[in-house]
DNA sequence: CGCGGCCTTGAGGTGCCTCAACACTCGTGG
DNA sequence: CCACGAGTGTTGAGGCACCTCAAGGCCGCG
């Protein structure tokens, strides 16, 4: 079901959209084509970004579960979209959209509280990408995509899991980075204590403390 | 009058709304304060920004004529807001402009509109920030920043005018770079005829294509 | 005239990038 | 079973684009 809503719209969304399942990898958006879809996303990680000719590629962020994407006010994207593991999508053509939103103001004020929920995340991205060494990048990155605290009464000690669903190459483009640095950043992050690596697609965070002083830039060192 | 709506809403915003004239340096909106005031801007350039316990500030993008600011889910703004130059606000308060967006849809749908296009323009700057060289984000910043080409019939060997009310230290934080690099850059583009200076705060671009090249990385040299 | 704000220019340093080698995992096929 | 290659990640050595630090010029204003 089109997840993010409450339950009178979410029939409404459901009947009006096509359910898809695509596998990691795919390309749901392609950067220039004309913005024919639109999109809800109930499983999985989009990966939304803008390249440069020569190739040089930028990740403007991850879409979870419930985010929309695709939404546009030009005839064309002014942005690529690829899955980056397996997910599930509800799609709605553009006309759909349209009705919808005219149709059930309480969707487009849903829209509208999404959007600008979106455009503080870019601000705060901004920031990193402007401002922000490499460690603190690194640092931030992990905070963000740290899993709820645990419902307490255990995992205290345990640390706090970070699920990295996306390559280092993501993740560089995600940061304004290269892999070696990200690589090379987040070993001496387990050097120094302050997480532990599981495998490669997983993270444990050992001092959350640490690693909000580190993302913003209270380094002690 | 309230600026970037047709006229029937316009009595309405006028209405609900306070006008303001603010110097410049002006402190709008301050970080981390409770979100009360929404503001459309009617003239002048206000610069939107967040900072760093350090200091280190990040301009994430400049609100001219016509622009709202303000907007938030949250209790408290997550960024700042300061006057560039001499700026004539329309201020609403907060739940003014609730009633307003319920009780006109199409007011709605305009802001909707609004804060997309602001978030286009934020992931083009993230990968400007996160994938562009120092020429490269002066360029792309000039292009932005051309008033729309004369009417055509004279004009053409003139070169386009650049407006820059902002100070050196603001393109710096709004690009990523030091002042230093943003004056060594500008002074070089001077320097190939690539754009001619007046003042410090007026440019005129010689050759558009050329910058536009420079802009997306098809650096000749 | 002198002061402060803003900008420019130069010289040197450094954080991250580039280039390169190697380790690990997994699936494929001999 | 092992050899193999492709894809992904790690680690090291050296270079460079931009930053840092410093000096000086221009302009408006008291």
């Amino acid at each position: 079901m089109c997840n993010g809503i409450d339950d009178t719209e979410l029939a409404i969304l459901a009947q009006a959209s096509k359910r898809l399942t695509l596998p990691p990898g795919t390309a749901m958006i392609e950067e220039g084509t004309p913005a024919l879809s639109f999109f809800n996303v109930t499983s999985g990680t989009v990966k939304l970004f803008k390249s440069l000719p020569d190739g040089r590629r930028q990740i403007t962020g991850f879409a979870d579960v419930g985010h929309f994407l695709g939404l546009t006010t030009a005839k064309t994207y002014s942005f690529g979209a690829e899955t980056v593991d397996t997910v599930q999508v509800c799609r709605f053509l553009r006309p759909q959209l349209e009705t919808l939103l005219t149709d059930y103001p309480q969707f487009e004020r849903r829209l509208l509280d999404e959007v600008t929920d979106e455009l503080a995340e870019a601000q705060e991205q901004m920031l990193l990408l402007g401002r922000k060494t490499a460690r603190e990048r690194v640092a931030s990155f992990l905070l963000n995509r740290m899993m709820p605290a645990a419902p307490s009464g255990q995992g205290k000690t345990e640390g706090r899991l970070v699920s990295l669903p996306m390559t280092r190459v993501d993740i560089a483009d995600y940061l304004g980075l290269t892999i070696e640095t990200v690589s090379r950043t987040i070993s001496a992050l387990r050097r120094e204590q302050t997480i532990t690596g599981t495998d490669n697609h997983g993270i444990r965070v050992l001092s959350v403390t640490r690693l909000r002083d580190l993302a913003s830039g209270q380094d002690s060192r």
